[in-house]
DNA sequence: CTATTATATCAACCATCATTTATATGTAAA
DNA sequence: TTTACATATAAATGATGGTTGATATAATAG
């Protein structure tokens, strides 16, 4: 049993293909997703741009939480930037981010429900 | 500006609700996604229940860790378990599973093929 | 009972991360 | 230039989390 890399293409439900450093990256967009305060950014975000200040005054969180919370969510590519005088107005990268939010929502739901009526 | 606790509904794009403790429970499953051995765990598994020593075997990974890690999947009860004789059977507890790790892999294909192509 | 197998837990170490406070950078106006 | 505002960064702290190695529990066979 010394290795065996000759059962990949058996049990791949939903996929295809290696997966090999795509777990890397799927868990590092996850882990950005981890944080409840950085959910509420997303959230606030929704579909139009905003400045720091209005996400800080929006969900009541310090200035220098929401700022590093947001370097996190760029560095996993997750907002979109853009300048405009003093201002940095920050983005959804992606409007997909609120459908996989949704998912993870309604799945949370779901096995909670089931774990509590079970 | 004490406290204003009066603008939830303008901004809610996808769901309806008050998304107050919720935002706890999908950072949590988020949480539990965002390792890259969990996340070969729950691709492991697919639809079969599998037991400790086969995940041990396939991954070819320490069975305490993998043991640790069955664990905080259960915790976040993202996994079902079954004991029969010496062995526990581990089950993904939602098919759905499999459908939010291909959204992240999409947008993460997508996030990173749009940050290299511009 | 002992022995063997399967799985879980414990202890320790190291890394990562969320938060706060203070300070720095940058931009624009007077 | 100074002043005021918007944002970023640094340092420190406390908490959480992944990994390893050793050990403990559980079930079964002989």
């Amino acid at each position: 049993m010394a290795d065996d890399r000759s059962k990949d293409s058996a049990t791949t439900p939903e996929w295809s293909g290696p997966m090999d450093g795509d777990l890397a990256s799927i868990a590092f967009l996850a882990r950005s997703l981890g944080d409840e305060n950085r959910l509420r950014i997303l959230l606030c975000l929704g579909e139009e741009k905003k400045a720091v200040g209005s996400i800080v005054q929006e969900l009541n969180l310090s200035q220098p939480l929401v700022s590093h919370h947001l370097k996190e969510l760029k560095r996993s590519l997750l907002v979109k930037i853009e300048r405009s005088g003093p201002f940095v107005y920050y983005q959804l990268a992606d409007p997909s981010i609120l459908g996989i939010m949704g998912a993870l929502h309604l799945l949370a739901r779901e096995l909670l429900t089931r774990r509590t009526s079970f």
